[in-house]
DNA sequence: TTGTCAAGAATGAACGTTCGTTTTAAGGTG
DNA sequence: CACCTTAAAACGAACGTTCATTCTTGACAA
């Protein structure tokens, strides 16, 4: 019979993944050391090995829990009122996924969940299964999407002779590499995504 | 009056930057050891710390190296035919990048260019004078960028109400985006941006 | 042309440090 | 008391870097 209850189990482990959080995102995974998170998360080494078999285990719970966040930003995007505009739904995605990490880590950086999504792919370029994780959330991601442009392709508002896989890439691209601009230059993105995308789209002026 | 030729001595920088671009690009800045870079490099340590004060300036070297590539193949594009279809030069960019590291290494892996981009960028995400380079490389791409965008503004084939500089980073957000999954996933990138900008840009299906 | 030599270049074993992890023993709870 | 959790010290391995030493080079005298 365990000692301490599972939720007392289980809120150290979000404790220990939340500081080793903070610790990678300021220092990356690897210039990161044990003793660093350790000294972030108040734990000592028995403790903490006590959640996590090795380093290497606890980057992959951080890199998941982070990809989740991004994840679920992305799919909540989805589930949004139907046909808006586009620029709004991309701009909406990132809003979310900034926005949640700031709740967590308690008014924190803008730039720290950037930063970090940035240490995991790094990673993930070198690590094939943190790899190979990304790219099954990935596609899910782009199957979820699909049927998004789908609609917007039946209705009228993108090419029908395009493959719907291509527009989603090409969309996601465009997610991916604001948050790298936001991660290295922090420089709002917002607008600026609204606006570039409505440009290449041609929307309008009007509309506004 | 130096032993060597000046040649020789660049020929050897050149040598271990090759090397540990290699090493790096493999396994990241810091999960590579300075005896994985010799190892590949066939030098010793003496060597080496005879042209690298430490592994700090060696991955600094690596990294500007990395970035002066993406940079040239960007600056390239904008020498181009004039109003060309902005998703050929999307492409472009990215085909220039790729060959170039290929010849390089010799007929190296097609990934392996993304990836010691990707790297550079989650260094670039904890070590603030590389941040910087980054960003004064990257303010002296937006301004080449937006001569060339607001070409296209004057010319009627963007939006001119919309700032120019937008325009651009969201372009630039496509390509760092594609070279992010292309570093991750692998998969082809050049029809797809180009299939992915058409369809956003509304492009004419007669015009294929 | 050849032999000599000073000085630069390269070597690789060894250094002190710090790494991730394990062990040990005290602390706390049912 | 019985048992689990935690803290802290300690571990061997591996790290980045140095340095005493050996090799190599090229100018120059003969």
């Amino acid at each position: 019979m365990p000692r301490v209850s599972q939720a007392h189990l289980d809120a150290k482990r979000r404790q220990i993944i939340d500081g080793a959080k903070r610790t990678f995102t300021r220092n990356g995974f690897h210039a990161s050391s044990m003793q660093d998170v350790l000294a972030e998360t108040g734990l000592s080494a028995g403790a903490l090995y006590r959640y996590f078999r090795s380093k290497e285990e606890l980057i992959q719970a951080v890199a998941a829990d982070a990809f989740g966040e991004m994840r679920a930003a992305y799919e909540s995007a989805v589930h949004e009122a139907p046909l808006r505009p586009l620029p709004d739904v991309l701009t909406g995605v990132l809003d979310v996924a900034f926005r949640k990490q700031s709740e967590l880590a308690g008014a924190s950086d803008p730039q720290a969940f950037p930063r970090l999504v940035v240490q995991v792919w790094g990673e993930a370029a070198r690590n094939e299964s943190l790899r190979a994780a990304l790219r099954d959330g990935y596609d899910r991601m782009r199957g979820i999407w699909g049927e998004l442009i789908t609609a917007y392709q039946e209705a009228g508002q993108l090419r029908k002779d395009i493959p719907t896989d291509h527009i989603v890439r090409t969309l996601m691209a465009v997610t991916q590499g604001f948050i790298f601009q936001k991660a290295l230059f922090g420089e709002e993105v917002g607008e600026v995504i609204r606006d570039g995308l409505r440009a290449l789209m041609m929307t309008d002026p009007a509309e506004d």
